[in-house]
RNA sequence: GGACUUGUAGCUCAGUUGGUUAGAGCGCUGCAUUCACAUUGCAGAAGUCAGAGGUUCGAAUCCUCUCAGGUCCACCA
C-alpha cells in the first residue's frame, strides 16, 4: 500500500512523469503489447494515422483538441484489447513552410530576396533546420497533451521513404495516363511566383466595375467586362446558340484594327455556347481563352469542334502586360485597364459603366489575387477513363473501366466510407461533381521534387533517374496534397505491399480531421488510396469543427483571444484541457471555449482525486482487506449497493456504447454524472453511514478509473499507481466489464429513487422553513407497504437528512405543529415541535397543490380521449395511467395536509 | 446564384427512430465550513423549446413558410 495522495491534485507535478513512464514501457506500440501478453494477436485491430501537423509552428488549441478526441479512441480500444495503433506525423506543408522560413529571414536577418540570395541548396538548409526545430515543438506539446502515439512509427511527409511513395505512385499514374503535362489556364499566384490548385483558392467579394463597350464601331455586339485590359487578349465572342438576335453571326469573324489604341489588332469570331445566358446584360460574353478558365473551355471546346480560335497571352508571370498587349506592354494590369477605358471613351466605343461587386480568387498561402495564366504544369486527370487494377472494393472489380472521380464517389456511395456527422457526405459528392483536374507542380523548392527527367525532345518517368548523360529532372516540386494523400498507407510500410504494417493496420479504421480540409485532404486521401491501392484508406471520417473563442470568433493573435494549450496545461492540467475539448464537442460543429470552462475541468480532475483519496482511505482503514487490480462484481449487501453497482454497469454499458458511436461529449456526461452526482453525492455518503464496503469500493474504483482514463489519462493513471504501486500501468488495464440490464435492476432504481427522494424533500423543506442543517429533527413517516424497504434504509435517510428521531410506521398521526411531504405514495412530517410558520406552510401547500392539479388534469384528459386511448401504443397509455394514479393519490394527501392545518 | 446548417434557462450546450411536469454544466440566490474535496456540500430561482401555419390521439422532435445567424460551393461575362 502507498503513501496517502496529498489533499489537493496537482497535475504539474505528475504529467511529465507519467507520459514517461508510458513511454518506457514501449506500449504505445502495438507489437510491444503482444510481446507483453497485454494485447492478443488474434485480436481486432484498430488503428489511426495522425493528421500530419504542418512543421510551420506549434500546436493550437485546434491541434490539443484534435489529439485528445483520437487519444480518446485510441485508449478505448487499446482497454478493449485490441491490436491498437496510432501513427504519428508531420507535414512539409510544401508553400506553407518555404514562405513562412522566407517571411522571417527578411523580417529577422534582413534578407530582401531569401532564394534568391542564398541559393537553392543553402536556402533548403535553412528551410530544414526551420522545418526541424517546428517538429520538435510538435513532438513534445503532443506528449504534453498525453498523446498516445506509437513514436516509433513516426513519418514526416518529405522523409525519404514517403519520397519513395510519391515517386511511385506517381509514376504509375504516369504510366495510366492519369498524370499529364499539359499547357492549360492556370492560377498564378504573382506573389508567390507559382501555381495552386483550385481549391486553394479563397474567393473573397471585392467592389469593381462593369464596364460595356464595343470593340469597335463596326462590331456588332456589345459586350460587358470587369477587366477590360484582358480584352487585348480576346479572340471569341460567345452567344447562345439560340439567341435569335445573334445567331446570324456566329462563325463569322470580325476584324478589330488596332484595338483600343493598343496597336493590336484583333480577330473576333462569333461562337455559339450554351453556358452564355441569353438573359444576362448582352447576352454576349467577350472570350479571352488565356485569362479565364471558363473562357480556356471554350477555346478547348472550339477546338474539338475543328472550328479553333486564337489564344492570346497578355499578363505575364510577373503580373505585368506582356508584348502581345502592344503599346501596353509592361504596364501593370490596373494601369492598363485605365488606359483601355480611356481609349474606349476617346473613340465613342465606350457605352457604360457600373458599381458591381465581384468575387476573385485569392491565394489562401500568399493572399494576392490570382491570375489566371496559360501555363505548362503537370495535372492529375480526374475524369480519364482507365482500366481498375487489383480491387477490394465493393462494386468495383478488377479491369473494370472507372474513372477517379467514380472511384472517389463509389467508395461513399457504397457504404465503404462513412463521413460522420453524414451532411458532409453531400458537401463531398457537391464537390466531387464539380472537381476539374488538378494541377500538381508547384515552382517552389521545398517539397517532393517530380521524378521526371528531360532531355532534348526526350522525357522519362521512373522512381529513379534514368541513366546515362544529360538528362535534367523537372525543377517542378509537387502540391503538399499529393505526398498527403498516401498518409495511411505511406505511414504503413508502402511501395512494399507485403509490409507487415500495412497488412496489420490498412484500412485504418478512424479518420479523424477538422471539416475544413475535407476537399484538400480527405477527398484526396481517398482519391489516392483507392486508386494506388485498390482499397479504403479508412472505414470512418469523423470531422471536427474549429475551436473558438467564448463569444464564437475565431482565435487570432491580433484580436488577442488565443487560448494556447501549453498554458492551460500549465495552469490547470492536461486532463482538464482534455475533458473541456471532450465535452460540449459535437462532430461538425465549432466549439466554443473559454478558460473558465477549462477551471471548471480542473476542479473535476480534483473531485475524482478526492474521491479517490476518500475510497483509499477507507479501504486502508480495513485493516482486515486487501486492495486488489482483478476483482470479480461483490455481492451487495444493502440497497445502496445494488444500487451503485447497477448504476455503474448502466454507465459502463452507455459510456461503452457512446465512445463506440463517435459521441464523446455524451460519454463524458454519463461517466460526469455518475461519478459526481451518483457516487460522490449519494453513494460515498452512504458509505459513511453503512460502512464496511471495501470490496465493494474497490470494485468501483477500479472500474471508475478504468471508464475515465480515456478521458483524463493523467490523473486516472496516478491514482492508479497510489493504490497499485507502479509496477501497474491504468493504460492497458483491461475495459471494465457491464452487463445486460436486468429487471432487478430497475426495480432496485425504482426503491432507492423513493429513499433518496425523502431524503431530499426533507433537506427542501429544513431549507424552506430555515431550520437550520445542524439542527437534529424529528420525522415521521407512513410507510403502507413500504414500510420494509423503508426500516431497512432508515440509517440513511437519518444520516442524510439529519434526523435526530425517525419513526416509520404504517401509518402515523401527523405532529400538531409539523409541516408534510408526500412522496410518490409515502406520506411524512416533519415535527416542528411549535415552531411551525402556518401561513407559510400553507402557502407553500397551496402552491404544489396548483402545480400538482394542472398536471393531474393534463393526464385525465389525455386518458379520457378516446382516439389516445386507441391510437397510442399500450405501454404509453399504461405509463399514463399510472402516472395519473400517483398523482391523484398525492394530490388527496395534500389536500388532507392543507386542511389540517 | 446554389447548397448545407443553427435558433431550447443570463451563457455554453444535451434532448438517438414523435409519448418527461423539457434537462446538464457555468453563472445567479439562500444556507452550510474541523469529520475525502471550498478546486466543496445542501437547497432554490430561472425556458410561450425564434415566429406562424400544418400533419398527428400526441410535436422541442416531422412538413411548409417567415424572421435572424453561420458555413461551404459557384464561370453570371
Amino acid at each position: 500500500m502507498q503513501k496517502e495522495l496529498p489533499k489537493a491534485y496537482e497535475p504539474q507535478q505528475y504529467e511529465d512523469a507519467i507520459y514517461k513512464r508510458w513511454e518506457d514501457s514501449g506500449l504505445f506500440n502495438p507489437d510491444v503489447c503482444i510481446e507483453k501478453g497485454v494485447t492478443d494477436k488474434k485480436a481486432d485491430y484498430f488503428s489511426i494515422v495522425l493528421p500530419p501537423p504542418n512543421v510551420t509552428g506549434t500546436l493550437h488549441i485546434g491541434h490539443a483538441s484534435m489529439l485528445a478526441i483520437q487519444d480518446l479512441m485510441i485508449r478505448y480500444h487499446r482497454m478493449k484489447g485490441e491490436r491498437t495503433l496510432w501513427v504519428p506525423g508531420t507535414d512539409h506543408a510544401a508553400v506553407a513552410t518555404e514562405s513562412k522560413v522566407e517571411k522571417l529571414l527578411i523580417a529577422d536577418e534582413g534578407f530582401k530576396k531569401p532564394k534568391e540570395e542564398l541559393g537553392k541548396e543553402k536556402f533548403l538548409e535553412r528551410v530544414k533546420e526551420y522545418a526541424q526545430n517546428s517538429h520538435d515543438t510538435i513532438v513534445n506539446q503532443s506528449k504534453k497533451m498525453g498523446s498516445s502515439l506509437d513514436w516509433s512509427r513516426e513519418a514526416y511527409t518529405l522523409d525519404e521513404q514517403r519520397n519513395l511513395a510519391v515517386r511511385t505512385v506517381f509514376k504509375k499514374m504516369y504510366d495510366d495516363g492519369l498524370i499529364y503535362r499539359g499547357y492549360r489556364v492556370v492560377n498564378w499566384s504573382v506573389k508567390g511566383q507559382s501555381t495552386c490548385s483550385d481549391d486553394e483558392l479563397v474567393h473573397v467579394e471585392r467592389q469593381g466595375k462593369i464596364y460595356t463597350f464595343k470593340y469597335s464601331q463596326d462590331f456588332p455586339i456589345t459586350i460587358a467586362t470587369t477587366r477590360p485590359e484582358t480584352k487585348l487578349g480576346d479572340t471569341a465572342v460567345a452567344v447562345h446558340p439560340d439567341d435569335t438576335r445573334y445567331q446570324k453571326f456566329i462563325g463569322q469573324t470580325f476584324d478589330v484594327h488596332n484595338f483600343a489604341d493598343s496597336g493590336v489588332d484583333l480577330k473576333i469570331k462569333i461562337i455559339a455556347n450554351e453556358h452564355v445566358d441569353m438573359a444576362y446584360g448582352t447576352g454576349a460574353v467577350g472570350v479571352t481563352p488565356a485569362h479565364s478558365s471558363v473562357d480556356f473551355d471554350m477555346y478547348t471546346a472550339q477546338k474539338t469542334k475543328g472550328d479553333e480560335i486564337d489564344l492570346i497571352h497578355v499578363i505575364g508571370q510577373d503580373g505585368n502586360m506582356t508584348s502581345a498587349a502592344g503599346t501596353y506592354e509592361g504596364l501593370t494590369t490596373v494601369e492598363a485597364r485605365e488606359k483601355v477605358v480611356e481609349a474606349l471613351k476617346k473613340h465613342d466605343l465606350f457605352v457604360g459603366e457600373e458599381e458591381t461587386i465581384q468575387n476573385v480568387g485569392t491565394s489562401d498561402r500568399f493572399g494576392d489575387v490570382v491570375e489566371s495564366i496559360p501555363m505548362t504544369q503537370w495535372f492529375i486527370n480526374v475524369n480519364k477513363e482507365f482500366q481498375m487494377g487489383e480491387s477490394k472494393l465493393k462494386n468495383i472489380k478488377k479491369g473494370q473501366t472507372v474513372t477517379l472521380k467514380k472511384l472517389m464517389q463509389e467508395v461513399v456511395h457504397s457504404g465503404e466510407i462513412k463521413i460522420i456527422p453524414e451532411r458532409f457526405e453531400k458537401i463531398y459528392f457537391h464537390w466531387i461533381d464539380n472537381l476539374r483536374d488538378w494541377c500538381i507542380s508547384r515552382q517552389i523548392w521545398y517539397g517532393h521534387q517530380i521524378p521526371v527527367w528531360y532531355k532534348n525532345e526526350e522525357n522519362y518517368c521512373g522512381i529513379h533517374p534514368p541513366e546515362g548523360e544529360g538528362w535534367q529532372q523537372d525543377p517542378d516540386t509537387l502540391d503538399t496534397w499529393f505526398s498527403s494523400g498516401l498518409w495511411t498507407f505511406s505511414t504503413l510500410g508502402y511501395p512494399d505491399l507485403n509490409a507487415e504494417d500495412l497488412k496489420n493496420f490498412h484500412p485504418t479504421s478512424v479518420m479523424e480531421t477538422g471539416y475544413d480540409i475535407i476537399f484538400f485532404w480527405v477527398a484526396r486521401m481517398i482519391l489516392m488510396t483507392t486508386y494506388t491501392l485498390g482499397d479504403i484508406p479508412f472505414k470512418t471520417v469523423y470531422l471536427h469543427g474549429m475551436v473558438r473563442d467564448e463569444q464564437g470568433r475565431k482565435m487570432s493573435k491580433s484580436l488577442g483571444n488565443v487560448i494556447d494549450p501549453l498554458d492551460t496545461i500549465k495552469s490547470y492540467g492536461a486532463d482538464a484541457t482534455r475533458l473541456s475539448l471532450l465535452i460540449g464537442n459535437a462532430p461538425g460543429n465549432d466549439l466554443k471555449l473559454s478558460e473558465e470552462k477549462v477551471a471548471g475541468f480542473r476542479n473535476f480532475t480534483n473531485k475524482l482525486w478526492n474521491i479517490s483519496r476518500f475510497i483509499i482511505g477507507k479501504i486502508q482503514e480495513d485493516t482486515g482487506y486487501k486492495i486488489q487490480i482483478n476483482i470479480q462484481k461483490p455481492t451487495p449487501k444493502t440497497l445502496a449497493d445494488e444500487w451503485i453497482l447497477g448504476t455503474l454497469n448502466s454507465t459502463l454499458y452507455l459510456t461503452s456504447g457512446s465512445i463506440e458511436e463517435f459521441q464523446f461529449s455524451g460519454a463524458g456526461d454519463i461517466l460526469r454524472t455518475f461519478t459526481w452526482d451518483q457516487l460522490a453525492d449519494w453513494y460515498l455518503e452512504i458509505a459513511k453511514i453503512e460502512g464496511n464496503k471495501s470490496e465493494i469500493l474497490n470494485y468501483i474504483l477500479n472500474g471508475l478509473l478504468k471508464a475515465w482514463h480515456p478521458f483524463m489519462p493523467f490523473v486516472t493513471e496516478e491514482i492508479w499507481k497510489g493504490i497499485h504501486g507502479d509496477n501497474s500501468l491504468l493504460m492497458v488495464q483491461k475495459w471494465p466489464e457491464f452487463f445486460e440490464r436486468t429487471k432487478n435492476d430497475e426495480k432496485v432504481f425504482v426503491q432507492f429513487n423513493l429513499v433518496r427522494d425523502i431524503v431530499s424533500v426533507i433537506r427542501f423543506l429544513r431549507s424552506e422553513n430555515k431550520i437550520e442543517p445542524i439542527k437534529k429533527i424529528n420525522v415521521l413517516v407512513s410507510a403502507g407497504d413500504k414500510i420494509d424497504l423503508l426500516k431497512n434504509n432508515a440509517s440513511i435517510i437519518k444520516g442524510l437528512a439529519r434526523l435526530d428521531k425517525l419513526v416509520i410506521q404504517e401509518k402515523v398521526e401527523k405532529p400538531k405543529t409539523g409541516v408534510g411531504f408526500v412522496v410518490s405514495s409515502i406520506e411524512g412530517f416533519i415535527d416542528l415541535e411549535g415552531v411551525a410558520d402556518v401561513v407559510k406552510e400553507k402557502e407553500r401547500l397551496t402552491k404544489e397543490i396548483t402545480q400538482l392539479k394542472g398536471y393531474v388534469i393534463g393526464l385525465e384528459k389525455k386518458l379520457s380521449n378516446k382516439e389516445f386511448v386507441d391510437n397510442a401504443p399500450k405501454a404509453v397509455v399504461e405509463k399514463e395511467k399510472r402516472k395519473l394514479e400517483e398523482g391523484t393519490e398525492k394530490l388527496k394527501k395534500l389536500e388532507q395536509q392543507l386542511q389540517s392545518l
